[in-house]
DNA sequence: CGATCCTATCGAAACGGTTCGATATCAATG
DNA sequence: CATTGATATCGAACCGTTTCGATAGGATCG
């Protein structure tokens, strides 16, 4: 591949001539910068960004660590960043976890020994371990969606207790009394969050929690299918069911109608996160929206202020937390007498 | 941030030194082996990649170019590559086209710069100039699901013509004779083929294609969504409706319900590529499927041996044409009396 | 006319590594 | 004891750039 050097010779001036026409960065005569530029056609020269990364000491690479690449919610985060990330000459250079914490760690170093300007995340594990390597990392990092407790990094994520709040007390003001909840795994930030929200909103309507309704299902579809199977074969039967992702819905919906019983007229359906795409499921799921737009346009700008040096660290971390949107679908019906 | 440099210095050996330790090549007793360590761990040594890579004259990276990340089918197929070609220590550099045929060159030489091993790529674009500008790019590429005329670039598909014939096949023998055809951009090879696909079906099946009746709605959920409306409103409206993609099914089959007709007593409805995840769309729209990971598998596959020069150029392209499978649903009836 | 200041160009030193060809030490060999 | 051959370590060149300081040839100025 040719390099400037075969550039200058074909030109017949000095590399460094080349570099500065090129970059325009310093004076050179219309004659010569003709020349070159033919040279450069003539050879196909293509700078190598990796040389140019390494003597200026900065890279134009921002690293993208994805929780599920299959789930349309970081697919749309994901190509919401690009947009905005691409625009500055940059790049994305994208892991995938494929929810396996474990490849968490790994994934870190690997970006950092590319020296990526950056790391936009969306982290899996929220444990003192991984605090500690975060803190260490010496790269700017901004958190989406998930927290990682014990870090002081920009974090951008959406209200998930207020979004399960908001479908509970939906549900309660339908009537429902006897109101499942299917959930994500206990040690996970956002699943804590939207627990919590079930619970307080559940305690505000003066409803109370019973222990066997509530389930946590690993964000799973095929785990809420069987638990929502038990549990709608059980005597004691809830009259609607909030599963705490696009999933984990889905999950419940087919368990739903798989035993014969008719959605929203026997039981009613909630669902957190249910992405406009599966927007004619049907009946259309009730669900709280995140607004993944905002949180990609946010969690990009504060990145580029990072990689520009912008971002004045006064200790304070920067949290913006969006708001989800309640989204009314044909699930939910006041419970059957 | 640490250098070798200051690992050397920290541990009192020469710089080639620890590189020989650190790579495993050469000898390195077990006193001085153990002194690098510790030096590493002190100084917080992470090799730079870039720095590496330069000297060695080959790259890591491995890039990706997806059509457009916010649909699932991306989504899953950059996952999976992800997980094989992740595996080797390489590592995958993403750039999102968002459906834009004219950031398509622009993020080629971007990669190239970048001195990526190769580009997995699923393009947007086939005219000549395109195609042109893959031949001098000089970086091995696979391409899939879509291909480039006039390019001998390894080729990862399924057949897409075959998998339109499946459902019109499966419409026809359900007794349909007017049958709609959704269809993608006249210019692109993916919406070519599985154009191709319907009309064989039909003429095969002696039935005939109606102008009327063969839609092109650009793989927009929109587009499909108001020429459905319009379609349906006529007096000479069709029993069946074959969308060519799953944004264009979720189209159509809304424009149905809103229009007050039940899928699939008043009309069938079927679609190709509708992904699992939309496998509760009740009804649960018939299909044909990609098969998705055989299709990361393949391509991964390949790449990795363009990167590690395994691939024999005998000047033959290489092309995997996966069977796509029909997966039915219950969206499709006979047509009503 | 010598000093000064542009303008255009160049050489050389980095950037952070790898790797090849020394060199030094020491035990084994003839 | 002089060779030989490992073994362990090092110095220096190089990968493809950028960039700083130097040089040289005018034009401008007092």
């Amino acid at each position: 591949m040719a390099t400037i050097r075969d550039v200058a010779r074909h030109a017949g001036v000095s590399i460094s001539t080349v570099s500065l026409a090129l970059n325009g960065t310093g004076p050179v005569s219309e004659e010569t910068r003709a020349r070159i530029d033919a040279a450069v056609a003539a050879v196909r020269y293509t700078p190598n960004l990796m040389a140019q990364n390494l003597k200026r000491g900065q890279s134009k690479l921002v690293g993208m660590v994805l929780g599920d690449a299959a789930n349309p919610f970081f697919g749309r985060l994901f190509g919401t960043i690009d947009k905005h990330i691409s625009g500055h000459e940059h790049m994305l250079i994208v892991a995938n976890l494929a929810s396996d914490p474990d490849r968490e760690l790994r994934t870190l170093t690997l970006l950092k020994r590319h020296r990526v300007a950056g790391i936009i995340m969306t982290p899996l594990r929220n444990d003192p371990e991984f605090a500690a390597h975060l803190n260490e990392l010496d790269v700017p990092v901004v958190l989406v969606d998930q927290d990682v407790d014990g870090t002081a990094l920009d974090f951008v994520t959406s209200d998930h207790r207020r979004g399960a709040e908001m479908l509970t007390e939906y549900l309660a003001r339908l009537g429902h009394r006897r109101i499942a909840y299917v959930g994500g795994q206990r040690n996970m930030w956002v699943a804590e969050r939207r627990l919590e929200g079930f619970r307080s909103a559940m305690a505000e309507a003066g409803l109370e929690v019973d222990p066997e309704l509530e389930i946590v299902a690993d964000y799973s579809a095929d785990l809420a299918y069987e638990n929502v199977m038990r549990l709608m074969s059980s005597p004691g039967r809830p009259t609607a069911i909030l599963a705490a992702n696009n999933y984990m819905a889905i999950g419940a919906l087919q368990a739903v109608n798989d035993l014969g019983f008719r959605c929203p007229d026997d039981v009613s359906i909630a669902g957190i996160d249910v992405v406009a795409w599966s927007s004619i499921v049907m009946p259309r799921i009730t669900t709280v929206e995140q607004p993944i737009d905002e949180l990609a346009r946010v969690a990009s700008l504060w990145m580029m202020e990072h990689v520009r040096g912008e971002a004045e660290r006064d200790g304070e971390r920067r949290c913006h937390v969006a708001e989800p949107k309640l989204v009314i679908g044909h699930s939910c019906a006041p419970p059957p007498k």
